[in-house]
DNA sequence: CTCCTTCCCAAGCAATTGCTTGGTAAGCAT
DNA sequence: ATGCTTACCAAGCAATTGCTTGGGAAGGAG
């Protein structure tokens, strides 16, 4: 085992590549790899091995830039929230109605896909596991945070008379967020099926139904 | 619990069965207690002593009833399956127009999730991870399977007219099929939230959306 | 040049993992 | 009594896990 062949690191690049950088840059390279990998084996299953080899070094230099695995999930998911509470705020403060902010916030949550899918991804699947680690209680607050802001715009709408007043607040945000939360499963980035494309039939469906009128 | 409530097996029929009827029901007891620990901790995340534990054995003492913690997961996901797909047969076999149809399906997802919430928090949260395995191919069979009873449903509907026909029946089976398995992450068995208030509003959105017409 | 810091390797450790082996007490039939 | 089967325990093994230690090469600063 300790004898395998990878022990010459360095491919095609030279040592030169190893100049002095930002010690943030390189965190944030290595965050990178680290999420792709949490997002599409699960992080359990992701060993600090797995990482280190997909960055091209061993594993025990990992620690020369984390504290443990859990602080790289840990920086991973609390920048996710931390950018998703910002682009709710975002649409909030532009002050529009409850059906358009409605709509501004489907938008975003699905716009993320893009950028940070991998987040997503392990937000989705392993934050329910964390949130009971007094580490990631912040977790818990973000979810409620989250709540508050989509309950909220579903509660003024129906003041205003623009949804049906027989709707759920809470029930209706708990399948809208699973609906926007849940695509990047399935999304393929950089493949045919475009952004805007599922943006358009979920917006539709979410705020018309697939029913005729 | 761990009472060694003997099965009776006086009759002892067919020689091909060999008495082996007491140990189905004991392999069911097993593995209802493990799809509850992989489901609220994940599979990777439980451990064999994890289950033995909980089911008052040592672990060693599982591998008399399976050959391995995969053959646990493989027999609890292909059960619910099975299941899924024949109570969507069922659905279907009633013969009624698409959007009593596609209403039906609705229903019987959610309806499952009081019997079978476990076994679909897994399908959901591990069966990605699996299907690479050629083990669970059956898992991508299954998925496939599910989208065209799905997309069927609403591409007639479109055609009769009873759907808008803008919209994309693949893209709206995701919407849908995210919506109703992941209910099963915050649905608790027992609680003040019925199943039935889920249905309600669950159907009422897909259906008609939030908007007022 | 020398010194210091940065970023990594090489080696390995303690704990945990899924699973195996050999044995045994109890039940039932002959 | 004898023999067979069932369902478990007790002990432990090989592999893998996250993480630690000690050292070494590279580059900027003096």
């Amino acid at each position: 085992m300790a004898t395998t062949g990878r022990t010459t690191r360095q491919g095609s690049k030279g040592r030169g590549e190893r100049g002095r950088r930002g010690e943030a840059v390189r965190q944030a390279e290595l965050l990178g790899i680290a999420a792709d990998l949490f997002a599409d084996r699960g992080y359990v299953a992701t060993t600090v091995r797995d990482i280190a080899d997909a960055a091209g070094i061993l594993s025990g230099s990992l620690y020369h830039h984390f504290d443990s695995k859990e602080s790289m999930i840990d920086e991973i998911l609390s920048t996710f929230i931390d950018q998703t509470l910002a682009a709710y705020e975002g649409v909030i403060a532009e002050g529009k109605g409850p059906k358009e902010t409605f709509e501004g916030l489907v938008c975003t949550s699905l716009e993320s896909m893009v950028e940070s899918r991998s987040a997503i991804l392990i937000y989705q699947n392993e934050a329910r596991f964390l949130a009971a680690q007094p580490r990631f209680s912040y977790l818990t607050a973000a979810h409620r945070k989250f709540e508050k802001i989509w309950t909220d715009v579903l509660k003024q709408g129906v003041k205003t008379g623009e949804f049906r007043d027989s709707i759920d607040p809470k029930l209706v945000y708990r399948l809208v967020r699973d609906t926007v939360w849940t695509a990047p499963r399935w999304y393929r980035p950089g493949g045919s099926l475009k952004p805007e494309k599922i943006i358009e039939q979920y917006m539709a469906v979410l705020v018309d139904g697939v029913a005729k009128h």
